[in-house]
Order: C-alpha cells, then structure tokens, then sequence
DNA sequence: GCGACAGTTCGGTATCAGCCGAACCATCCG
DNA sequence: CGGATGGTTCGGCTGATACCGAACTGTCGC
C-alpha cells in the first residue's frame, strides 16, 4: 500500500499517470516531455511504474507505448484525484484555455468526464434511462432500450441479469458521471460515430460540428462551448 | 493530487491510516505507537493529515481523537489497497495468528471484510438477496425484505426506489464484499446482536458464541475458526 | 553502412522529509 | 497545589531519492 501511493505521490510520475488517465498509451519520450523531466530520469520513473504493475508497456517498432495496467489502477487513480479535488479550497487553478477545455469535455481512462460527462449521466437520468446514486448506478429496461438503439453494446458481464454503471465524481464539476462498462459504451459510440475526437497528448475532447447536432437531438444536450462555464457554488 | 497520494506514501502514515480504517477513533498516543514512532514525529505527521483533510479530529476531555474524515477517503485507501494487493506477490506476508485474524473477521471502514465479509456477501448473492458484481451491487426485493428482519435498517438514500450496495474488493480474500450503507447496516446489526466484537487497537474481529449461532441460522454460514484458511490460489 | 531517433544505464549531486529528544503547554486528578 | 498524562513545537541530524548529463544499446530509414 505505500510503495503504491508513494510511486503515486511524486509529482513527475503523477504528471505521467494523469496524463495516461487520457486512455490513450504514450511513448516514454512524449511522457516525459508532458512532466518536463530529462529522458533518463522519466525512464526510472516508468520503471519503477511498471514494476509495481501501474502500468503496462508494448514495444511497438521502436517506441514503447504506456499504458495504465488495469482499470483497477484507474480506479484508484480517480478515486484519488476525487480526494485531492475536495481538499483543494474551491477554486485555486488559474483559468487557462487548457484548463477550461479540460472541464469541458475530456476523457477518464475509458470514459467521458467533466462538463459533457456530467451532462450526459444527467440526461440519462432525468428521462428514467439510468438509475445514479453515490452507491451505484443500474441502466433501467427503457435505458437498455435507447442506448441498444443508439448503438452501444450492452452485454453484462456476470450472469445477472441487470446491467450496472459505476459512478465516477467528477474533480472538476464534484458530481458523479458515468463509468463502467456503460460509460466506456458511450464514448467508444461518440468516436464511431464522429460526435468527438481526441487530441494527442491531452486529455481534452473536441466535440466536433455533427457532434453538437447529434448530442441535442439524441439526449437533449445543448452545450455553450464558449468557456462561460460558470463554477458557481 | 500529488500531496495526497505522498501523504498515504509514507510507512508511519499509512500504518496510522490503515488502523484508522478500522472504523474507530484512536488517540494521537495509540497511532504513535501503533506506527512505532515517537509522539513528536506522529503528531506532525497528524497535523499534515488533519490539513489535507484525510483525518478529521474531535477532542475529549484530554485526548484527541483522530478518524478517517469522509467515506471517500475511505474508499480511496480501499482502492490503494486492492491495487497494492494485486501487485504483491501472492504470500509475501509470513503467516502470524495476527494475520490469520485479520484474515478471519475485520472491518474495513464501516463494514466488514475478510472470509467472514466474504462469506455474508457469498451467503446473500446464492439466496438471491443480492446481485453483486464489480461494477455495482443491488438489493433484491426478497433481500430487502430478509435484511428488514434481520434488522437493518433500509432507507434507500435519494428518491430512487433501489437500496445500492457498493461492491468493495477484499485484499485478502481477493473477492467482494458488501460495502456501502447496506454493508455497515450489517456490521452494526452484528455488533447490536452481541454476534460480533471488536478489539481496541486492532481490525480484527471476534466471533462471539452467539454470533457464530446466529451466522449460521440466519446467513448460512458456518465458520471454520481454527485458522486453516486455504488460500489456494 | 551511417546518421537519426528512442530509450536505458550509470555516476554524482543536492534537496527534502522523516526522525528523535528536550522543552513546553494544557488538562486531569488527588 | 503538584505530579502524571496527552500532545505540540523546535532544532539538528541523516538517509532516501529525484534529478541531470554523458555514454551506451538498439532500431529505423536512406
């Protein structure tokens, strides 16, 4: 427990870990650059990662790609940024471009989170589609229908019958999104069908022109992209 | 997030912490020496602690009393712990009636965990009382109503008609248990029956005569408390 | 083969954070 | 009041570890 969060605890490799909290794997050079170390010092450092299996690593010609081991490391990723945001008084980061397209819309290992995931897990519940509480989440027979329909694949797992969401706090908005099997449905569909795209190197979504359209009429969302996002309260 | 993680990174610290999971508040004197180190050291680490608000503290008449200051710092130790868990190699820990205990019967937080914690979750998953998976859990409607008689007390949180039951994985056992308000409904429904003790200065928990009747009768469980747990595999 | 690029290893430096004991403050109890 | 107990603050010590540059290995593409 220790040697975990205290690979956890240093600013360079949290950097690292955060910035592969994106989904997406990176190349140990591009890591490094992200936490502005030297090369030599991000390779102990991603050894050491991968020693403790926080993460995993595939040599692809001559780069070796990273990427968060398990969705139990994320897990505890999220759970851990969930803390420090509470910690945090209110509003201490600066407002920077970055940051406000980061609480916009930006990934969370396999899902989506910050103001769009908090959109869409609203969406979902106040029209009796999903079920969302602190404790749980469960997709109800309506909402097994609509997300079919808009085309997410809906296998449980385990043998029960019903299907569960986890519920994942959001740091930047302090309200819970949808994670899970569900949540990673419904941003793998946004990519199919070209309603968002990801950026190289960061966590932020681009939420693209059809994607604008096709988020209203299907769940309801409209978005003020301009960063008049409010953060009241 | 950084200062968080380095924060539970350290050996006395976490020790402090992992003894708070237990669930009760202990004493600045009691960590200090739970931890092994001098009071002077451990009150500092307390103070920096208290600031991140990972503990919180109540005075009474002399001592003070030091606990685990929300559910989500809880689980956020529970999800460190489960990682570091997995990535400890399968028996690294010698066997110690100390351990064998903890292995036994333990609180995790607000409810329990080890064989036993396991055990209740098995014994109501079987009886169809509960669905539980790693992504969520849920009470069935016969599981409300056996769990009413048993004596829990089961008002589902928020307007939603479910009673959730949070999945929380064991590092011993490597399963789930029930975590959640339905899981420290239990565990104070077993500490009322007189079924369940706990120990100062430990997470271990004693089955008391009564309570290994009454896991039997009720939850189906009996119990095998010469400590030749298994661990296979 | 030969630059160019990706990544690791090694040696040396320096900072930081944990540790303790002693002194100190506060509360309790006889 | 005075000794005992619980806890904090302070100053000084020390070990751990993050950091870098330079040298090295290996792979790619021309």
């Amino acid at each position: 427990m220790v040697e975990v969060a205290a690979l956890v605890g240093d600013t360079a490799r949290a950097t690292m870990l955060s910035a592969l909290m994106g989904g997406q794997a990176l190349t140990a050079s591009e890591l490094s650059a992200l936490a502005r170390i030297s090369k030599s010092t991000a390779s102990g450092h991603l050894k050491k990662l991968i020693g403790a299996r926080l993460l995993a690593v595939t040599q692809k010609r001559r780069n070796r790609y990273y990427r968060i081991a398990s969705p139990l490391v994320a897990k505890m990723l999220e759970s851990i940024k969930a803390v420090a945001a509470l910690e945090t008084p209110p509003r201490y980061q600066p407002r920077s471009i970055q940051n406000d397209r980061l609480r916009m819309a930006r990934t969370c290992y396999d899902h989506l989170a910050g103001q769009l995931g908090v959109a869409i897990a609203d969406a979902l519940v106040a029209k009796g589609y999903i079920v969302l509480t602190d404790e749980g989440g469960e997709v109800t027979d309506s909402g097994a229908h609509f997300l079919r329909d808009f085309g997410a694949e809906l296998r449980p797992k385990s043998r029960s019958r019903r299907i569960f969401c986890r519920p994942c706090l959001d740091w930047s908005e302090r309200r819970y999104h949808i994670a899970g099997l569900i949540g990673a449905e419904i941003w793998r569909r946004c990519l199919e069908l070209g309603w968002l795209q990801r950026n190289r190197n960061t966590r932020a979504v681009q939420v693209t022109r059809t994607g604008q359209i096709g988020l209203r009429d299907v769940f309801g969302i409209t978005l003020k992209l301009d960063s008049s996002s409010s953060r009241s309260a």
